[in-house]
DNA sequence: CTTGACTTGAGAATAATTTTCACCCAGATG
DNA sequence: CATCTGGGTGAAAATTATTCTCAAGTCAAG
């Protein structure tokens, strides 16, 4: 088993033979570095031979070097997964080079995706496909980034054969969720669940009897207390108010779930529609050359 | 640079001719096994020669067989560590329950972002921030779903007085690019490559002189070719077909390192810009109940 | 001193890896 | 239609790495 090998070395390694100790000394020296080398450079940086260096991979139940420098790249993988986390929480200032404020953003969005998966019901998740798929009209909207979610959210539905508007403009959404009623579905996008259009139209869907769903930040927020089912999204306000992007990476996940969640509920159908779409768009790609 | 291997072998081996691509075949479908092999194992088990083997080698940049399966080795190690594997690569089919689904796309979505990170390279991304930050004209487009994101980006940047021009619709994108010239940057996305209408926008742009870059999966794309700059998303085409709603973390991801990066570069104007922002979207807000 | 168990590295033997080269094939050209 | 070109490929040669064998050295115990 190759775990722990460079653990093992450790230990062992003062126990051993003058010329194998070395060998064992090169390599925790610089773990990384050995497993680069070839067998014949970790034999002259540990002052020994070849030999002495397969001798010394036996002794730790490797088959051989390759067993060994495998072993050591693993764990030296492993190594650098453990320090991702770290820098989680950081705040990306503008002298910070940008590698590491990539790393850091990726580590809080990775973070917020299961953060948002976590929390979210699978209940009300299942709740809103199931009234998806019944809906004579799905509306979906929100403003500003929201709205592009909304857009995108919109677009995909569409694709399954659900009869689905979708608006980022504020007098569109309000125009037809007026006109939506009994047994339609209204999902609106808010991050802080306050935005004043939002908050209209998605009132005047539940006024002419359709169901509403919000999609926010805030499970207290004034959206939230207006509509039937919430689905909420994680967002925290750290990294250079990054706040408001890595929401967006939330709320698609929230709703990418609902989407499956009606894949799943019309499956037969979801597939033939993917079939005609990918058909559609296909010939707008150019060939592969 | 090590990291990032297998989400650039992920990204490349579609576009590689036939033996290659068995190659690249052979290593996805199981990492862990490809690192222990020999280069000859690994042969037969693709279907060619060693020869073909050490070619994939060089095609990614390593110097022989044992830089890749140290390589391999280590992000295999990466993954172990983050307990990744838990469910990945899992088809989502219509009877699963709905929380092992979550799961699941938590997962996925969380890996991707890692692996976006992984492979993107922060010296083209501080190019195109530099690009941006000098240009006189942005635009910003896609069309369907990748057209929502340029929209979302579009909107970002102009909070941060960006000049900047988005558009979801071929022709409006066209008519901008024409209109484009030296010293201003276009930015086109798409998840393929193919996309015609993206291409003939970016082509357009190049052509009046502005700096093109392209958002994509694959590298090796007609969009890419055509491109100054390239800026890959990774993207993993599993678990029923989510492939395309991945797809958008991941280039939002690549977008978001973007804008800090251009936010980096213009830190004053930045927070003053934000100040702005936020006063005149406070006023669409409800207050606090 | 011997002896013998244990280490070690030189060099032979083997195996893996890389390079070279001739071939094939698809598409371009005359 | 014949010919050429150029990329892609695997067989085999060349190189290099790895493993094995063995003689020699060391050292503690008799």
């Amino acid at each position: 088993m190759a775990a722990g090998a460079l653990g093992r070395i450790q230990t062992e390694t003062p126990a051993l033979p003058e010329a194998l100790r070395r060998v064992g000394e090169a390599i925790l020296a610089d773990p990384a570095e050995a497993a680069r080398s070839t067998i014949i450079t970790l034999a002259e940086r540990s002052g020994s031979s070849p030999a002495t260096v397969t001798r010394f991979c036996r002794v730790f139940g490797f088959a051989g070097y390759a067993g060994l420098r495998v072993a050591l790249a693993t764990e030296n993988g492993r190594a650098a997964q453990a320090n991702w986390d770290a820098g989680v929480g950081h705040e990306i200032g503008p002298t910070d080079p940008l590698d590491a404020a990539i790393g850091v953003m990726a580590a809080a969005d990775s973070r917020l995706i299961q953060e948002t998966a976590a929390q979210l019901d699978a209940g009300t998740v299942a709740k809103v496909a199931e009234a998806v798929v019944a809906a004579r009209r799905v509306l979906i909207f929100g403003v500003s980034t929201s709205g592009a979610v909304a857009v995108m959210m919109g677009g995909r539905l569409r694709r399954i054969r659900v009869p689905c508007w979708s608006h980022a403009d504020a007098h569109e959404a309000l125009a037809d969720a007026a006109l939506l009623g009994e047994g339609d579905v209204a999902i609106g996008i808010s991050h802080q669940g306050r935005t004043r259009e939002v908050l209209e139209s998605l009132g005047e869907a539940g006024d002419r009897g359709a169901l509403t769903v919000a999609v926010t930040s805030f499970a207290r927020s004034p959206l939230a207390e207006l509509s039937d089912l919430v689905l909420t999204t994680a967002s925290r306000e750290t990294t250079f108010r990054l706040g408001g992007l890595a929401a967006v990476h939330s709320q698609l996940f929230v709703l990418d779930t609902v989407y499956v969640a009606v894949a799943q509920r019309t499956y037969e159908q979801t597939n033939e529609a993917f079939e005609l779409t990918i058909r559609a768009l296909e010939s707008h790609r150019v060939e592969r050359s």
